[in-house]
DNA sequence: TACAAATAAAACATTAACGAACATTAAACA
DNA sequence: TGTTTAATGTTCGTTAATGTTTTATTTGTA
């Protein structure tokens, strides 16, 4: 669940600032001896002074029970204001800091990293794989094997965490940049990566069905079918919440795919779907 | 009632400078006495400073079992951070965060970011610009006037910057990763630069020197002088400390440059040789 | 190469925290 | 007043985090 964003970037400056409301109405109960202030908005002074905050702490504080606190910071998380965890809870944005979106706070993050952990076992030596602009694929990048291969590919984060990597041979693509994909996407960007041969191909996708094929936006299409015309394999990353979804423009049938990697959550229809294709369909668990 | 501003930037996840949000959850029990950052994100730390840590120091630092400290290093492995092996962990690379680029670090910072500061007058709206792989070039990006214009860059960290910057386009150079350029290098990247025009391209070099001119590698030069053909106005960012060096391959001389901007500890000598090109020297003071 | 010491992993035990369901209290309102 | 409702408290089975014990692996070295 991804509550309440805000944005900021640095350099530039948008900002849609959010005012937040007394943290829910106060009646007389909800007040404490902190001269009318209510309890959320002192949970939400000392976030600010301590960064995080305990339940025990909290409950003996403003002699209510655990529960109340509990309750408290789950409203205040649903408001985007804190992260909740065991024994507390920790403000969402430590000063000044910009932390990049936090990948683990993805939705089905754990299924992402289990498909993700899949696929890299798909990479041998010496291989040129191309991963495309996705949350999943990028995921893959945090678990490379060791051995030496090429990456091509077209997003800015992918880049980014190979550029690092010893074992990365690492090929970028051109264009000009689109936000939406987090990399360049043009003309040249389909040029530039017709030229390659791809031993495998990992992509991912926002829309899947089962029936009619994967599909995305227009410029995106021509770009994956181009890798995919030049792959010798080509793998989907999917996890079950884009199946039965769709867009307009399809770039590829489920039968295009050599390999559709998905976790256990797909249905049973889904995976007859696939399965009677002949497609090499890989549940993981996580 | 108060405002929430929080930091996000969609698509990345790498971080600059930040705080990881706790690496998983924390608990009363995973609290040590740093002031409420849990334990993992103390391993973390320690890790960018020592690149490696040892499950026995850690455990008495943080007085829990070893079998906690390898319950941790598990849980940051499986999300990259750092690789476990006999006796502890090493970090995984290095800049999975990038520290706010680590510019402060920078020798003469403040020199080169008064550079850049300085640089940056020089765009106008709707300017298409050259932004060369370079630390005081990068440092432009943090100041960039509020108008829209076009920056087409070969560095993945001036990507990275300007990704999120509302005024400016985009445009990405293909090729081959070179660590050493902190992007991509190769004939690609020559023929894809060549097909712009540019308003103003940013350069920045590691070697003057006022007689013999301005050197690099030899790819570099191709680059650079792919972009300074093309453009109507070049302009060298360089600090006092690159003069009177040079290297091999020269891709241009002083009077190739329309104004060199650098700090005032430039040497009277220096000063006068690219006067009398009639170059405009521009020394910022910091 | 074999062996002792150090480290890791697996399995099980312990404890505190959690959360759902239900009970209770005290404002609010009619 | 009594009734309604939001806030809070309580109970209790479940789960997360850690510790402990036992059984494998590594590693350095004799």
């Amino acid at each position: 669940m991804f509550v309440n964003v805000l944005f900021v970037n640095f350099g530039g400056i948008i900002m849609f600032n959010r005012t937040l409301y007394p943290l829910k109405e106060l009646s007389m109960k909800q007040v404490n001896e902190n001269n009318g202030i209510s309890r959320r908005e002192s949970i939400y002074e000392l976030l600010k002074e301590q960064t995080t905050v305990y339940v025990k702490d909290l409950s003996q504080k403003f002699c209510v029970s655990d529960m109340t606190i509990r309750r408290d910071l789950h409203i205040m998380e649903e408001q985007g204001i804190l992260v909740t965890h065991y024994g507390g809870a920790t403000i969402r944005h430590p000063s000044s800091v910009i932390h990049t979106f936090d990948m683990r706070k993805e939705s089905f993050f754990e299924a992402k990293a289990a498909i993700a952990r899949r696929a890299v076992e798909f990479i041998k030596e010496n291989d040129v794989i191309y991963l495309d602009p996705s949350t999943t694929v990028l995921l893959m990048t945090r678990y490379l094997p060791p051995l030496h291969h090429t990456v091509v590919t077209s997003s800015l984060a992918v880049m980014h965490e190979c550029s690092h990597n010893p074992y990365v041979t690492l090929y970028i693509a051109p264009g000009k940049y689109q936000d939406s994909n987090d990399g360049p996407m043009d003309m040249d960007t389909v040029t530039y990566l017709s030229n390659f041969h791809f031993n495998a191909a990992f992509l991912g996708t926002g829309f899947i069905d089962t029936v009619y094929g994967v599909t995305s936006t227009e410029m995106d299409c021509s770009i994956k079918q181009a890798v995919m015309r030049n792959s010798e394999q080509n793998i989907l990353l999917v996890d079950h919440s884009k199946f039965g979804q769709h867009t307009m423009k399809k770039f590829g049938d489920i039968k295009d795919f050599n390999t559709i990697i998905t976790d256990s959550d797909i249905s049973d229809e889904d995976q007859y779907n696939i399965l009677k294709e002949k497609i090499n369909l890989n549940i993981t668990h996580c």
